[in-house]
DNA sequence: CAAATTTGACCAGT
DNA sequence: ACTGGTCAAATTTG
């Protein structure tokens, strides 16, 4: 079938742990977590979950940090578990194209891309506000938003360093990892100048 | 053989 | 009561 998989899995290997159909998607939505970090009590998730409009658009949300990125090798780090209220949820949209018909099968490759496009992505605090509906893929392209009954929320722009304050304020850590996870996300997080939204 | 994946059931929260 | 989420067991793949 189509291909269920994103380009660099992030840095971090996945273990789906279930799968859930959601009411008001027609697809189900996987649950995955670290792979071997999980041992460790790393608290990173991801959950997978593709649109009902667009069947390429694949919803990662990410859940948690990376605990095992450090030196790793033992849980004794200090990082206290109180974390169930306030934890950031950024959600990726990747839209891949339809294209990769079944034309041959090996050789052609011709593309060394992983056919797949980041669109856009929105962050949102456990206390903030939702962000949904950044000119990116919120609003659908050509299609109708048509049932867009959810994620209709406000459309405000989270303080961003906050996020990272927030993210990496238990612990010590630097404040660069984020560097890390969204390399090339910087420039997408806030429009340069020009607000979006709807007339 | 080990690891990863699968499906189901159970649990918790709203 | 329903939805959503997680865990557990069984199975499959490498």
């Amino acid at each position: 079938m189509g291909n269920t998989d994103l380009p660099p899995d992030d840095n971090y290997t996945w273990r789906k742990y279930g799968q859930k159909e959601i009411l008001g998607s027609k697809y189900p939505r996987a649950y995955y977590r670290c792979t071997h970090q999980k041992m460790y009590n790393c608290p990173a998730k991801k959950q997978v979950q593709r649109l009902d409009n667009d069947f390429y658009t694949f919803e990662v949300t990410y859940i948690g940090q990376h605990t095992c990125t450090m030196s790793s090798t033992a849980p004794s780090i200090p990082q206290p578990p109180p974390l169930l209220h306030d934890q950031m949820v950024m959600t990726q949209a990747m839209v891949s194209q339809p294209a990769l018909p079944p034309t041959s099968s090996s050789t052609t490759s011709s593309s060394i891309v992983p056919s797949g496009s980041w669109l856009s992505m929105e962050f949102s605090l456990g206390s903030g506000s939702g962000g949904r509906g950044s000119g990116g893929a919120g609003s659908s392209s050509g299609g109708g938003p048509a049932t867009g009954s959810r994620y209709g929320r406000d459309v405000q722009y989270s303080v961003v360093a906050d996020m990272a304050d927030v993210m990496f304020n238990s612990g010590s850590s630097s404040s660069n990892s984020m560097d890390f996870i969204f390399p090339c996300a910087e420039d997408k997080w806030e429009a340069p100048g020009s607000g979006d939204k709807k007339h």
